[in-house]
DNA sequence: CCTATAGCCTGACGGC
DNA sequence: TGCCGTCAGGCTATAG
């Protein structure tokens, strides 16, 4: 599920309910989601610490703590985050749960086991370690850094735009509703994208996270003529009436429109 | 250097 | 109702 608007949710959902109250209590699973740190440590890490802010970087979730260090959460296929009090039914595939001085919890749960949870010293250090390349949503990004990261790129555009070390935060979906807004055909290489049409796919990308982000990265939310509601197989174009083909493209079950994307 | 594929995991859904 | 196959909004390691 999470790529970018879907992680910026969460992050706004993170900072309205759970900076500034103290970890009286940490819990976290054997998994493989937590990442070089082992859950008892981790847990001693958290307890007597609070959440001074939360930030974001592409599909990364990266919290501050008190102590000056970060949780940082990546929520793979399936991962989400849950703040609650009741005591009723346990949720299932909880991998981090903790519990604040006001008898709240937050629970960070991932049915797939994709996601990850770190703990590190260092947010820069994290980023540069994964390499990862900018974040689209962050107003420094501009049309010129977006043309020099597209110059002499051989790749396809579906590729392109989900490669999280030049772009961090597009996924399957998002890369699908920003090429269906641009009119532009998934397998088009990079390099053969005219000046004008490459300008229109950066304010498509920008307007479409903007867009997302609005209706809380949630499918009911979206207007009719958005993609995202019509992704099956032979579909119709809610734009022009084509048909909506599917096919695996950068190894992903990609959709678009056959007669308006060129 | 690049692109393509398999593998990691569990749950939901459709067809029989 | 149950069983089976297929698919799923991510990323990595490996092979060619």
């Amino acid at each position: 599920m999470p790529e970018l608007p879907d992680v910026e949710v969460f992050r706004r959902y993170f900072n309205k309910t759970s900076l500034n109250k103290e970890i009286i209590k940490a819990e976290a699973s054997k998994s493989r989601v937590i990442k070089g740190i082992s859950p008892q440590t981790l847990q001693a890490k958290l307890k007597g610490n609070s959440f001074k802010s939360a930030d974001r970087h592409g599909k990364y979730l990266i919290a501050s703590t008190s102590g000056n260090k970060f949780l940082i959460m990546h929520f793979g296929m399936t991962g989400s985050l849950s703040y609650f009090n009741n005591s009723g039914e346990p949720m299932k595939h909880i991998h981090l749960l903790l519990e604040f001085d006001n008898n709240y919890k937050l629970a960070y749960r991932d049915p797939r086991k994709f996601g990850a949870i770190y703990f590190e010293e260092s947010k820069e250090d994290f980023l540069k370690r994964k390499n990862l390349g900018s974040d689209p949503m962050k107003g420094n990004y501009s049309l010129s850094r977006f043309k020099v990261a597209a110059e002499g790129k051989k790749e396809t555009l579906k590729a392109f735009l989900m490669d999280q070390t030049i772009l961090a935060g597009i996924g399957n979906i998002y890369s699908d509703e920003i090429l269906f807004d641009a009119g532009i055909h998934p397998e088009k290489p990079v390099n053969k994208l005219s000046k004008n049409k490459l300008e229109e796919l950066f304010s498509s990308m920008k307007k479409i996270l903007k867009a997302a982000i609005k209706y809380g990265a949630d499918t009911a939310n979206f207007p009719d003529d958005y993609l995202l509601k019509h992704r099956k197989k032979n579909a119709e174009c809610p734009k022009c009436g084509g048909k909506i083909r599917m096919k695996t493209i950068a190894g992903r079950s990609c959709y678009f429109c056959q007669n308006h994307q060129k």
